[in-house]
DNA sequence: ACCTGAACACCGTTCAAGT
DNA sequence: ACCTGAACACCGTTCAAGT
């Protein structure tokens, strides 16, 4: 881990251009940047390489191709989501743990692109698992129920900002109402009739909470049952 | 902002032959043949162009552009998976409904990837809306939370089949192993105590029944609660 | 040693021409 | 009317040369 110091532009002194100065953090923080502001699309080698005022291929000095860097911008985003441990009891620390992570994603839509186009194990990524984890496993879960009830609470959490309502939902919605009622009614009565809530649910803003509250409620019940037994 | 945009780039009567002999719908099925044999990034318009037998540009005839080409990829796509309604109580209903969905999507992945990219209301992709809403409306819920227990479910499966375990989740699962056992003790103490359980979670097949099941308890006990208050 | 422009094999798409 | 090659502005990456 190199303990560069942050680059924040190379307006460096005219007429030395011997060094770039560069670290690979600096590259992934600018790629991490770029990222957010232009999307998965935007993230272009060339692109980065201007970014960076550097010839493009000076990035790959420092990382071999692509898929190598795209991977230390997965590790760096993932650590940016910081999961911390709060308080309280579990089924709170848990709601507290993936709202923040929801929150997280909804602001930096571009990370989730990235997790879909490469599914990775990296230390950052398993910090939120090892969390997630360890408030399971003090409530008294165990190995196999903590890990399967985590896997399901990350693909709800990540499914949501993947395929749930956008941010902008107010065009979106209006556009899947109009939708809806341009359908035939005969072939879609359920739907004509729901079409007020039916669009009104794409950009509800509670429903991440709706949903997970359900997951939540369900995991508390496999403590109860497990209980029971004893 | 037009509510139904052209699929068909030729408005002539039906049975119209162009001299390639091509249809749009020829076109669609060789794309969506395209897509599950080599992914996403294996559709290209030069690719298709190539396995049709005809000049790259020809596609430009049927279709304005790419992303009007994915569209009618996707519609086609979504009327693949035939959301059928079976008999029986709703909750086996929608039970079967999703689990055949979650088949269709594991079956060809580069639907999601496709659904991912470009979030869309078409009509095939709403008739598995309309499917789920007959069978929520008809066990009696009303139309709000309909609308969002269907959602709910919508991103659960999608979201499942884009970030759960992959098909050859063998490697993985191993690979999730070895990452985990390399991680330091002391940071993630929860991981390396469930290694073992962390990554079968990855792997694991009856994974998407075991949420599916936590979900559908959770949304019978909103009908209850809510007879609860008649 | 570090950095980089030129070049190659790809994209989607515009344009002008082919039949 | 329908179809298409050439060309343009992009991409990731290899290679050989620049300092």
């Amino acid at each position: 881990v190199a303990a560069e110091q942050t680059s924040t532009g190379t307006q460096g002194t005219p007429g030395t251009k011997a060094r770039t100065g560069l670290s690979p953090d600096d590259i992934v923080d600018a790629a991490l940047a770029l990222l957010d502001r232009e999307g998965l699309d935007g993230l272009t080698m060339r692109g980065l390489a201007r970014e960076l005022d550097v010839g493009t291929m000076t990035v790959y000095g420092y990382f071999r191709s692509k898929d190598e860097l795209l991977d230390a911008v997965i590790d760096a985003g993932a650590k940016r989501m910081e999961p911390e441990r709060p308080a309280g009891p579990w089924k709170a620390q848990l709601r507290e743990l993936w709202l923040s992570i929801r929150q997280s994603l909804a602001e930096h839509p571009g990370v989730i692109e990235l997790r879909f186009k490469r599914p990775i194990v990296s230390p950052g990524a398993l910090e939120l698992t090892e969390a997630a984890m360890q408030i399971l496993r003090d409530a008294g879960f165990d190995s196999r129920t903590a890990a399967r009830a985590y896997r399901i609470l990350f693909i709800y959490t990540f499914g949501f900002s993947a395929f749930g309502p956008k941010e902008s939902s107010l065009a979106d919605s209006e556009r899947t109402k109009g939708a809806i009622s341009a359908l035939p009614a005969d072939r879609y009565p359920a739907l004509r009739e729901a079409a007020e809530e039916a669009a009104a649910a794409m950009g509800d803003s509670g429903l991440f909470e709706f949903g997970l509250e359900m997951l939540l409620d369900s995991i508390e019940r496999l403590g109860e049952d497990a209980s029971d037994e004893l």
